[in-house]
DNA sequence: CTGAAAGCGCTAACAA
DNA sequence: TTGTTAGCGCTTTCAG
């Protein structure tokens, strides 16, 4: 592996100069600047970046920080990691992944190693020990979701309100007034998302004369089995994507026609919205979008700390399917 | 930060000694070992991992490979993914996402900066430039799946061969004789997965004395929908997850009672299959097992390089359902 | 505009 | 068993 030192002997300067080739730090003369670069193709140089960090106090390294339990991701956290590994890419740094507990000890630990310039926290509660721990330590960090008071941290998330106003939008344009939500019960109760989309529901459904009504279900499939509507509703909004197979086939077996008789709005991804039938109309997360943004709202701070960057909140996007229909 | 030189200040040695008990390199009188050990308490040290890298020239770091245009992960990628941090955490590694072309070109580039001590190469090919690029490179790596010629490279993978006859015995012994296999058309031809499976299904056919049925879908859904199975069938191998859901509403349309009249063998997860009617009878994939395996593999190697880890292969695992039944 | 030199924090000979 | 010392490869003052 060539070395600066190798650069700057065949190209005739001091290592210095290389260096400032190399980072645009300084101004040099095209001419030498042409000698450098020649060089270092010549020798296939490339910087070694570990020794570059260790100089700079700057990793250009971030980490990704997920719970530890998640034996497998959904497909939305699926798009937070590749959006953010290609946001992170895009931005000539690295990411790396750490599957951490929630209390904040172990990621406290991590972050003392001096790796990472900055942390981008996914899975965010609403009272969460990882952000008081992080925001202990110093280093510089952005959240996907928010916890139950986020001002003044660096953040993006879903729009849970605008999703939520769209989702209703969409329904009573096709003529429901009976609109049931049907949320997972959750093993954590400190979860944003839920908490949230709940909120919004029953504050919107006040403020347009709607009747409320708000169902709990098992969060694992098949669900369904046990979800009993009032007779009334004529349209549901179902918070949780694999429940809507085990809805669907009940409703089947029941004799009711979807979407004739009643309306499905689920909030969840186009590749599972597409194998159901009907194809289910979805409200669907912009995980990527997110993971992204999370990315460069954390390298723009770290590369320009004065200015923090504004939270951004993306609404899900309404993908028409086969499951909602005029009433 | 405190640094050795404050804890060997602190703790009255030298920072050799600091050294010696952080990596037990060399015997340290347990008097001064505890001596040190309170200085670092005391004053909160945590060694700098990359100051460590450079001088000992290893980072420490390994590198998971995955192509770039992967918008979205399938389960078993998300099961590596994850499978893989925590086994990477689990031996004291980080792990970094590394998204690139597949021509190799970027991964040269990467593993130039000296990032990384090795790398683990996801969804490998047949036929494949990042492999070539690693082994010019001189950077150990391991594979999850294999080249057409895996000698001599360490790799993890599914087996096969055994996948298959497993399927098969399943279904043979519920009194199935003819059994049909249902692959997802592949943008990439040189799809191992794919063309293992086939060789396999091939050849245990004519072992066993079975007519081979091969039926190519598309690898979107709702596949199902121009599938034709040859009258005789009685049972399917369905090597595409989704089409399942499609075959399924199809064959439900038509009135073919899943499984009386028609056995379905679902390669795929759980979830997936939990959430069908009848919940889908799968040969389930060891994504978890063989992320950690790939990365214990490359660790083994990393730091013992004259041993070279053997191939491990691992057969999914037949999790019954409802859509297999007796003939 | 370019160079000399002092580190970044740690490891690892080599001495003692 | 412990200490001295020379780097790892790069960035970054400070002179010139």
């Amino acid at each position: 592996m060539a070395t600066v030192r190798d650069v700057a002997e065949r190209a005739g300067v001091s290592i210095a100069t290389v260096s400032f080739v190399l980072n645009g730090t300084k101004p040099v003369t095209p001419a030498t600047r042409e000698r450098v670069e020649t060089a270092m193709t010549e020798l296939g140089y490339h910087r070694n970046v570990l020794a570059r960090a260790l100089a700079s106090r700057r990793t250009r390294i971030i980490a990704l920080v997920h719970p530890r339990l998640d034996h497998r991701f959904g497909s939305v956290t699926s798009e937070f990691i590749t959006s953010a590994s290609r946001a992170a890419r895009a931005r000539g740094y690295h990411l790396v992944l750490w599957p951490v507990d929630t209390d904040g000890d172990e990621l406290g630990e991590l972050v003392s190693q001096g790796l990472v310039d900055g942390v981008v926290l996914m899975e965010v509660l609403l009272d969460d020990a990882r952000v008081e721990t992080l925001a202990g330590s110093g280093t510089p960090f952005a959240l996907i979701g928010r916890t139950a008071d986020p001002a003044g941290l660096i953040h993006v998330d879903i729009d849970f309100d605008q999703s939520m106003a769209d989702a209703l939008d969409h329904l009573q344009e096709l003529g429901h007034r009976e609109i049931a939500l049907i949320t997972a019960r959750q093993p954590l109760p400190e979860y944003g998302p839920k908490v949230r989309s709940e909120a919004a529901y029953h504050r919107l459904c006040s403020e347009r004369g709607l009747r409320p009504v708000l169902i709990d279900c098992e969060p694992t499939v098949p669900a369904g089995r046990s979800i009993q509507l009032p007779d009334a509703t004529t349209a549901v909004i179902l918070m949780n994507e694999l429940a809507g197979f085990g809805l669907l086939s009940e409703l089947a077996r029941a004799g009711v026609d979807v979407p004739a008789e009643l309306s499905i709005l689920s909030f969840g991804s186009p590749e599972l919205a597409q194998i159901a039938s009907p194809p289910l109309t979805i409200m669907r997360a912009p995980g990527a979008t997110l993971g992204g943004l999370g990315v460069d709202a954390l390298i723009d701070h770290l590369e320009n700390p004065e200015l923090t960057p504004p939270p951004r909140l993306h609404p899900c996007v309404l993908e028409p399917g086969g499951s909602t229909a005029r009433r």
